[in-house]
DNA sequence: ATGTAACCTGACCAAGTCGTCAATTTTTAG
DNA sequence: CTAAAAATTGACGACTTGGTCAGGTTACAT
């Protein structure tokens, strides 16, 4: 049955493999890739390890499926910054759905975090070089506000950082945030607080209506 | 020689925990608690691996340590927020500093953030409170600016969470921040155009002398 | 010199690590 | 049904883990 089969083939396969990477993205963003047992895993996805073993041929392979996987989901906020628009609604919306997936997702923002701070050891070149170009177009998008006087000239790419960081800390310094907003756990409420007080601090001083290019 | 020996055994002493300290903060700020094998500590420092059980007397007892020491640096930067003083000011050497600090101490810097990831398990309940009260403290400030007409009124507790985000994502992330600006490693010029564009973009926004309260 | 406290360390242990494999059970196509 | 493909699994091996310990060496006050 090599080929109608498929179907219900892949059910289980699907399945399986679905709850193996769900579980793991749990544990290695908690445990990192070294501090991370397969034993752990089988446990959590209710599997013998040897299972496990059976759909992944190692735990780098799982590791490696997971961090490919995520990469794709990094776009859609950065899409939100088109040179077209008023940069205001755009980095406002910008800040809204990198939250947003942030919220969505936190556990794949905290094991690419993780993965960071060990030193990127498994973040292939090419996904980097589709971080290194994703950048680069949306540096240029600003750059041009920057000519045309929309906007206040700044470094872009430090700007870029400074957004990047403000929203991923919610995820995946959730126990810091938690405890600098006195809450035992972070609410949409507060998720959209965040995004008004990033934006309103941010777009007030970038944009050139208040004319604050030489305020230092 | 319970007193007068004190000076050389607490060289050999000092030295050794020193260094096992020292390099325990690197290893553990790369690979976590459960990621980290003390042999690897024990080859770093150069050490039989029993040696550091004669210093001390668990994996936990080294990590716990290291956490407890750097909580105590982390009140510099923000002893630079005083409410006598003018905001913009305040907020451009408090982000300095604060650059300054991770820059110089960036392995405490990512051990830290790799805790806080891990879920903070081993982050003392007193050390919390700690900083609980050290964020209330210049939440106060803020908030006192605010009343006094001095800056624009904002949520103060999400301000310091972008400023903290902003400013740790230069060491923690080391890897996407050489990414984005296009650099082998990230040089003191960097941090400074980094504290430039941070203060330029938020204190430009938050200080009312653009009036942007109401811009959005 | 000598005694003693501090320091050092090779060898060891029980438990846990990743990964393997052969044997079995379940699922599915025809 | 049957046969084969897919899925499951307990047991296992080679190695590593955190931690122990007995017996050694070094440093020093007297």
């Amino acid at each position: 049955m090599p080929r109608t089969a498929e179907r219900l083939d892949e059910k289980i396969r699907a399945r399986n493999i679905r709850i193996i990477l769900d579980v793991a993205t749990e544990v290695f963003s908690r445990k990192g890739f070294d501090g991370t047992r397969i034993a752990e895993i089988a446990e959590l996805s209710k599997l013998p390890k040897a299972n496990i073993y059976y759909y992944f041929s190692s735990k780098q392979e799982i590791y490696s499926t997971i961090i490919a996987h995520l990469i794709a989901g990094w776009d859609d906020a950065l899409s939100k910054l088109r040179a077209d628009r008023d940069p205001a609604d755009a980095l406002r919306d910008y800040v809204r759905a990198k939250l947003e997936y942030t919220r969505g997702n936190p556990r794949e923002s905290r094991l690419f975090a993780s993965e960071i701070i060990q030193g990127a050891r498994f973040l292939s070149e090419s996904d980097r070089a589709h971080m290194r170009a994703a950048t680069d177009k949306y540096v240029a998008v600003l750059d041009q506000w920057m000519q045309e006087g929309r906007m206040v000239t700044i470094n872009a790419r430090h700007f870029f950082i400074m957004l990047w960081g403000a929203t991923q800390f919610y995820s995946d310094f959730e126990p810091l945030a938690c405890d600098a907003l006195h809450r035992k756990t972070i609410s949409a409420e507060d998720y959209h607080v965040a995004a008004e007080t990033i934006v309103n601090s941010i777009v007030g001083g970038v944009i050139p209506s208040c004319s604050t290019d030489k305020l230092l």
